[in-house]
RNA sequence: GCGCUUGUAGCUCAGCUGGAUAGAGCAUCGGCCUUCUAAGCCGAGGGUCGCAGGUUCGAGUCCUGCCAAGCGUGCCA
């Protein structure tokens, strides 16, 4: 309906053109939207007003000019001016009712758009560290990211969903030596275990599991392990000096083959729990992107030859620099240490660039937002290796601030204090957890009380949608319990018995559904679903406590239940791409 | 200090990307179950849109400057 309005206007605009009433090069971009107010109609345009500075006339006036070229449309019962010279359409109330036919035509793909036809989007979200379990940090990005992908799909994009996985670097060292010592612990070796050591109860599962399967195969002596290494930051040392000796006594003690398997088998056993944990979620991945894959073939090396050919990469301190403030950057930024090692953001240029090569239109990416320091560099390094950074677009996901109550929660993954996403499905539900999570926009700061949320009170507002779905599948099992037969074609025919306000209310409603998608697909805001959702909900139960549907006259109790068939298909569609149940009682 | 994000009702948040009289939920108060599920509905109160300027027909929305909160400002990831 806004295409049509849209493309009435155009035709309107061009007409004035050819009259040399408007300057063929003026173009504005025409703009239909909702009113809110039904006394202006259903839709408006502010064209006059924006073209009046242009065509030297005062909107109103102008207004009139457009209104008088506008092509007749059966759709169109209507068209006012208002106001300042707003243009007011008026839909016919015999179109409004189409609606219902449409959805029923096309039910689970209803709202399917094709603006993304033909475009390959790539949408990477999560890439938690694999040093421990998911905590509730990491499920609101899962959440939010999963929705966007979502969206994108029902936009009709191509969606690839990939977790990139950081299995490489000196976070994964600690949780190997942190696995090691916890089986030295399991062999029977006592010590104190690093304060900077990750502490977590999963890290002695995994040792447990070590012990079992290799025996003592993997076992020194504390003694040993601990001779000459600095104190610890409790001991009056520095904590991480400590932890770093640690590692390097456990490369040198195990070997190669021995640390690696170590290493492996936390890293394993962690992935799993996460895979595991995302699945149960209901978020899954197309690719698991391993950092240590651009190691391992070379990758990390040739992106830097590529900046190095390019001429912005330096040495100083002993260490190689990438001359990121060339490019907007507040600072240069380490790409090689000076023990030899890459950085983290080595790994990140080449994993880029990886994105870059396998010819995504669109690369999002969806980050916790205190990496947003990190987005100039990322985009530096895609410009320096010549590539297009406006492919790349960076989402950002604020930590949700936990509350226990009035407490606030501390949270910490190497201190293992933290509460786990697998923790909150359990208590809260994945529905609730789900909804939540998406009900606010992405960006806001967010605070999660955790009794409320873990309270299957009705304040959860998951339960308020969820109700009006199963209402709707009450009404039309009573329904059936009379042994009435419904009528579909009946219904169709007399939609036009849908007068009342609330009827009225929720056609518009439902005919708003697929601008909705769309708009929340292409601005990645999935909470847009969810204040749409609770105003649908809203009408429906408000149409429910005003009128009877099952009533006696066979055209109006069809027309009725068409109605809310309706409603049902499009709570069932949106609830379905967030993932979210659609439970028939409650 | 600098950078990013945020600031809207007592609380938690929307606000269609510059439009018409700023909206929900919770909380508070008052009503509605002999009628399809009361996890619901109806009504009331509650606002200097952080503050001050600016841009224009029009600003919660854009620009500038302040104020406040969170995060960032590693040869960690």
């Amino acid at each position: 309906m806004k295409q049509k309005l849209e493309s009435l206007l155009q035709d309107a605009v061009t007409a004035l053109q050819n009259q040399g009433i408007l300057d063929a090069d003026v173009s504005a971009r025409i703009h239909i939207e909702r009113v809110r107010d039904p006394l202006h109609g259903d839709f408006a345009s502010n064209l006059a007003m924006l073209l009046a500075k242009p065509a030297k006339m005062n909107p109103r006036q102008l207004a009139e000019k457009i209104v008088a070229l506008l092509a007749g449309d059966s759709a169109v019962s209507k068209v006012e001016i208002a106001g300042p010279g707003f243009i007011n359409f008026f839909i016919n109330p015999d179109s409004q009712f189409q609606i219902v036919k449409q959805i029923h035509d096309a039910g689970a793909r209803f709202g399917l758009s094709r603006i993304g036809a033909g475009k390959r989007v790539q949408v990477e979200f999560v890439s938690a560290n694999p040093t421990g379990p998911l905590h509730v940090g990491h499920g609101r990005g899962a959440a939010y990211g999963s929705a966007v992908a979502d969206l994108l799909e029902a936009a009709g994009f191509e969606v690839e969903r990939e977790y990139y996985v950081n299995d490489a670097g000196r976070q994964m060292d600690i949780l190997a030596t942190s696995v090691w010592l916890r089986y030295l612990e399991a062999c029977g070796e006592v010590f104190t275990f690093p304060s900077n050591g990750y502490r977590g109860e999963y890290v002695r599962d995994i040792s447990a599991s070590l012990y079992q399967k290799a025996g003592e195969l993997y076992r020194h002596a504390a003694e040993q392990v601990f001779a000459e290494i600095p104190a610890d930051e409790p001991q009056g040392g520095d904590k991480e000096k400590h932890i770093d000796a640690l590692i390097e006594r456990a490369k040198q003690l195990l070997g190669t083959e021995q640390y690696n398997a170590v290493f492996q088998a936390g890293l394993d056993d962690i992935l799993a729990d996460i895979k595991d944990d995302l699945q149960d979620f209901g978020v899954s991945y197309q690719q698991w992107f391993s950092e240590r894959s651009l190691m391992d073939d070379h990758s990390v090396q040739q992106a830097l030859q590529r900046l190095d050919a390019a001429g912005f990469l330096y040495q100083q301190d002993g260490a190689t620099w990438f001359a990121s403030s060339r490019l907007g950057d507040e600072k240069d930024r380490v790409v090689v240490r000076d023990n030899g090692q890459t950085t983290y953001f080595a790994s990140d240029i080449a994993y880029h660039m990886n994105k870059l090569d396998r010819g995504f239109d669109q690369i999002v990416n969806i980050w916790g937002a205190d990496h947003h320091g990190y987005i100039p560099r990322v985009k530096a390094a895609m410009q320096a290796l010549g590539a297009d950074e406006s492919k790349l677009k960076v989402l950002l996901v604020q930590f949700a601030v936990l509350y226990r109550g009035d407490e606030k929660v501390q949270m910490s993954t190497r201190s293992g204090e933290f509460v786990t996403l697998r923790q909150l499905r359990d208590e809260v539900g994945k529905d609730a957890c789900r909804f939540f999570y998406v009900m606010r926009k992405s960006e806001q700061h967010m605070d999660f009380d955790l009794q409320l949320a873990t309270s299957k009170s009705n304040e959860n507002p998951v339960y308020y949608v969820q109700y009006a779905h199963a209402r709707v599948c009450s009404v039309l099992r009573q329904f059936d319990e009379k042994g009435r037969q419904r009528n579909w074609q009946l219904g169709f025919e007399h939609l036009n018995l849908l007068v009342a306000e609330q009827e009225t209310a929720i056609l518009t409603t439902l005919s708003k559904y697929p601008e909705i998608l769309e708009r929340a697909a292409v601005y990645y805001e999935p909470h847009q679903l969810i204040h749409y959702l609770r105003e649908l909900a809203n009408q429906f139960h408000t149409y429910y406590n005003a009128h009877q549907f099952l009533v006696d006259d066979e055209r109006l109790c069809n027309a009725r239940l068409n109605l809310i068939c309706a409603v049902k298909q499009v709570l069932v569609n949106a609830l379905t791409l967030l993932k979210i149940n659609t439970p028939e009682t409650m």
